[in-house]
DNA sequence: GATGTGTCTTTTGCCTACAGTCCACGGCGC
DNA sequence: GCGCCGTGGACTGTAGGCAAAAGACACATC
């Protein structure tokens, strides 16, 4: 265990690296999307976003590779990058998808789940409560986001979890406005799901979520009028 | 209709334009990687591609950079890319995901499919049968990849698609010894699956592509000992 | 003989430069 | 005045080049 060097486990700081420029370009492009500071059909020079960074246009580019292979922009040849314009449509179809991952998830989750992790679950849950008690829009949410993501991990699928990740992604960039207006509901099924994934009723917990991915969509669907 | 130039309809050859060079790698690429040219786990040297291809660096980077996003190589910073090698566990779980999709693909099928769209089914299907019936291997699962991307395409979801195409992809690369093994029953399956979709029955349709697919894991693990 | 160290080679990461392409604007003919 | 063509500018696509990091190998040391 490489005792030879006699230091104690945390002495050395682990030496933080900044990691390729490429990606850390990419997570800030696609914090300026989510946030709405790149409008969507805006056009994205390349050498603009470069001198807007401080680096070169390469890491730029590498980054709106990427970015236009999960959809977030549009990538015309000879053209440019331009951000996504989100559709009717496909706002619709995305949801569609993601309930189909999601409730697969919940189905695993209630198939594998033992006592340790259904803790952890209602743990996270009472604090996503207690964040709607307090008003706390944005804890409420990110609670949201953790509890979805501790699911996904219970159903043991990578693959799966990987690209629920993504359509999740999207569907909040889609659904922004929507995700902040239903808090208490939302909770009170969540703890109706993780009452399924304890009974390991795979059939109740993937119905149950079913519905609450679905509420979303009818609450999206209302609010257009 | 345009007749300034007089010019009939396909006199112009379409100005073959060669489209971006990067896409053309990223094709070149894959195709090495699912006809097994490049091995699993093969260290790939971006100036000797970019030399094999006859291009620069750049557009092979980018190439590289789009694989990794679809998994079919793994990126490892400072050290370069490597074909992706398949797990057992990765394999099933990209199979599941793909019996989601697709089942869901077959139920809205089901759920929206008009009479001509049928109609296209079974002649795909009847082709199907007459290259297994001549021994045509290659025909045969060239015509079973054309029979589920219309079943897809009458789902009328892209995003689905989408999401469905690079899974199947995967899910072909890792399964081709299996795929070429079940011409006959494949078939008949299909068949029913037609009816299934012809009768508007969701619940049938979707049953029948699970079992579908789940007999193809099957012949993967008893191909296993 | 085993271990640690220094150097050397290979390969990536990034930057800069040049050529090709598309769009917009303005002039020209009708 | 209206439409078409040519020209200019801007941006992307591609190529080549340099510095830095990771791995390999030989050598010195214990």
């Amino acid at each position: 265990m490489l005792p030879t060097t006699g230091l104690p486990q945390g002495a050395v700081p682990k030496l933080e690296r900044p990691g390729p420029l490429r990606d850390r370009v990419y997570e800030a492009l696609l914090e300026l999307i989510t946030t709405r500071a790149l409008q969507p059909g805006q056009h994205l020079v390349e050498s603009e976003l470069a001198g807007h960074l401080g680096v070169s246009r390469q890491p730029v580019r590498e980054a709106l590779q990427r970015l236009s292979t999960e959809n977030w922009v549009d990538l015309r040849p000879a053209q440019g990058a331009f951000v996504h314009e989100p559709t009717e449509a496909e706002a619709d179809q995305l949801l569609t998808v993601r309930t189909l991952l999601e409730a697969e998830a919940a189905r695993l989750a209630a198939a594998h789940a033992r006592a340790e992790a259904i803790i952890a679950l209602e743990e996270l849950c009472t604090e996503g409560e207690r964040a709607v008690a307090a008003d706390d829009v944005d804890g409420a949410v990110a609670m949201n986001a953790r509890l979805h993501a501790k699911i996904m991990e219970l159903a043991g699928n990578e693959v799966l979890a990987e690209l629920a990740a993504r359509v999740d992604r999207r569907v909040r960039w889609y659904y922004t406005p929507v995700a902040r207006q239903r808090g208490q509901q939302s909770w009170t099924e969540h703890r109706e799901l993780i009452a399924a994934i304890t009974a390991r009723d795979e059939r109740r917990a993937t119905a149950i979520m079913r519905a609450h991915t679905e509420h979303t969509r009818k609450m999206y669907h209302e609010r257009e009028k």
